[in-house]
DNA sequence: ACATCGATCTACT
DNA sequence: GTAGATCGATGTA
């Protein structure tokens, strides 16, 4: 799968994509990590943040695919995700947890842990290993000529892809599609169980 | 202006 | 297994 493959897929349909992201690698720095869980978020499902309404917060979702969408939560965590579908059409892709590979001692130093399961399973604990901010919203992820955070598209689709519910959202109809999508060889990676 | 609510993590039992 | 932390964005006035 080339970058190219990837961003046109992120186009196209996010439900579709955002399997395709397991197994892409994310860099920055001395930093790489393989992807191992995402979730799809839709405009017309009530969990997405651009559900029914353009804010200046979401103004990102609403540009061209391939930019991160970078947000605050719980007063605490701030979450990575990968904007999707053409200008004027918003959806996102939350990346939740990866697989370290290179450059864990910048994590660890980012983290303040040092076992190597905890670096990067989880969405905040992810973006804080990386010092993802809300001032890398707007980054092009795909673009792999600029030096900074960016993704590298995965050789190929991974064989063995899990779905299930997303995690956190609220019981009902939303609750029940299955837009979360783990790597299913790498269980030991992801954010639950 | 002010009250509410999280796409979570950590520490502790 | 679960309670508590913590604060920006949003909704209502």
């Amino acid at each position: 799968m080339t970058q190219g493959d990837l961003l046109a897929a992120l186009r196209d349909d996010v439900v579709a994509a955002a399997p395709m992201l397991l197994g892409a690698i994310l860099v920055r720095g001395p930093m790489r990590c393989k992807i191992v869980e995402v979730e799809a978020y839709r405009s017309d499902d009530p969990a997405c943040h651009a559900y029914q309404r353009r804010t200046p917060r979401t103004e990102v979702m609403y540009g061209p695919p391939g930019i991160a969408y970078v947000y605050f939560n719980y007063g605490v965590h701030w979450m990575l995700n990968v904007v999707a579908h053409p200008p004027g059409d918003a959806a996102a892709i939350l990346i939740r947890a990866a697989q370290p590979l290179e450059g864990l001692e910048s994590m660890r130093a980012n983290r303040g842990v040092f076992k190597e399961r905890d670096l990067l399973s989880g969405p905040g604990k992810l973006a804080k290993a990386y010092g993802i901010t809300g001032e890398d919203t707007g980054t092009n992820l795909m673009d792999i000529s600029q030096d900074g955070l960016h993704l590298l598209a995965p050789g190929s689709p991974i064989a063995n892809v899990v779905t299930g519910a997303r995690i956190g959202i609220a019981e009902g109809k939303w609750h029940d599609v299955p837009w979360r999508f783990v790597d299913g060889d790498a269980i030991g990676w992801v954010s639950r169980r």
